[in-house]
DNA sequence: CGTCATTCATAAGCTGGTGATATAAAAGGG
DNA sequence: CCCTTTTATATCACCAGCTTATGAATGACG
């Protein structure tokens, strides 16, 4: 009996490519100040504006206490405040600061300094490949980001 | 005055789209009982044979003594093992065990089935533009491999 | 062989996560 | 209107996996 979603010879050397591609990823951005969830945290609160505590861990990946961990420690470090919710006197509203959008915008620049670098040893057809597969790419983040919902 | 390497709007593009397909590929193998590292070590220990415990922790990126301490977790897990060097004293020898290559075949298909789920989403040309696209990112992986040396 | 280099292990401490539980505000039924 | 339940966040105790500093054992070599 096959599985729910057969997995073609085609998909698997994608998986396979995706791995290794994943690691070198990882290692692009070496250490700064910032954890990846630290990163991926201010990365939203810049892309999608101020959220709720309660909406961010989740599509982070994390537990509740994690999260109010981490916007402690932002907060403490200036990059993100926290605010009264006027209509929930339960609830936090988390947003990004001015030296948090500094920082997100620092970390871009590192990693596509290194990245750029890597790039130029590519050929051509190579890089257009690339840039080609771009909105493949972003597709199936979107799709991931829904299924996470 | 312009950085040693300008970057170029395409290549910025590329940085900005692989920023978040990373967070989207760091999402899809969800919680394992192995951290990153343990998991990425594993896969080069079954990819390029055994190593000794210095040839393996500059290029995971961690520090001798971690290194030491996730294969002692390794070990205690069935998954590697240590094995004297014979022709040096003090050296160690690290290989994978057959529960070692099962558990990284295991992680492979939960991501690889995460991800077909994913690419199913995509117009048949937009996954022929990923595929197009997988030598130019193993081409990338290789080029930082290398800088790591 | 005595000294220095190399290789790995150990120790102590930090960061960022977990589950269980506390606190406080909102919501809702009788 | 209370009283109970649910929801939103915080706190607590603990653990995994990393760090730097250091130790122990072996190898290399003048």
């Amino acid at each position: 009996m096959q599985p729910a979603t057969a997995i073609t010879d085609t998909d698997a050397a994608i998986a396979s490519g995706f791995e290794r591609f994943y690691e070198t990823l990882r290692r692009l951005t070496p250490r700064g100040p910032l954890s990846l969830t630290a990163a991926s945290t201010l990365r939203r609160l810049e892309r999608s504006g101020p959220h709720r505590l309660s909406e961010l861990y989740a599509p982070e990946g994390i537990s509740q206490p994690a999260m109010t961990q981490l916007v402690t420690r932002l907060e403490k470090e200036g990059l993100a405040e926290r605010t009264d919710d006027p209509t929930d006197g339960r609830a936090v509203v988390v947003s990004i600061t001015d030296a948090g959008r500094a920082a997100v915008a620092h970390r871009r620049a590192v990693r596509a300094a290194a990245l750029s670098e890597l790039l130029q040893g590519l050929t051509p057809e190579e890089h257009a490949a690339v840039v080609a597969a771009l909105p493949a790419l972003e597709k199936l983040s979107d799709f991931a980001a829904e299924r996470a919902t």
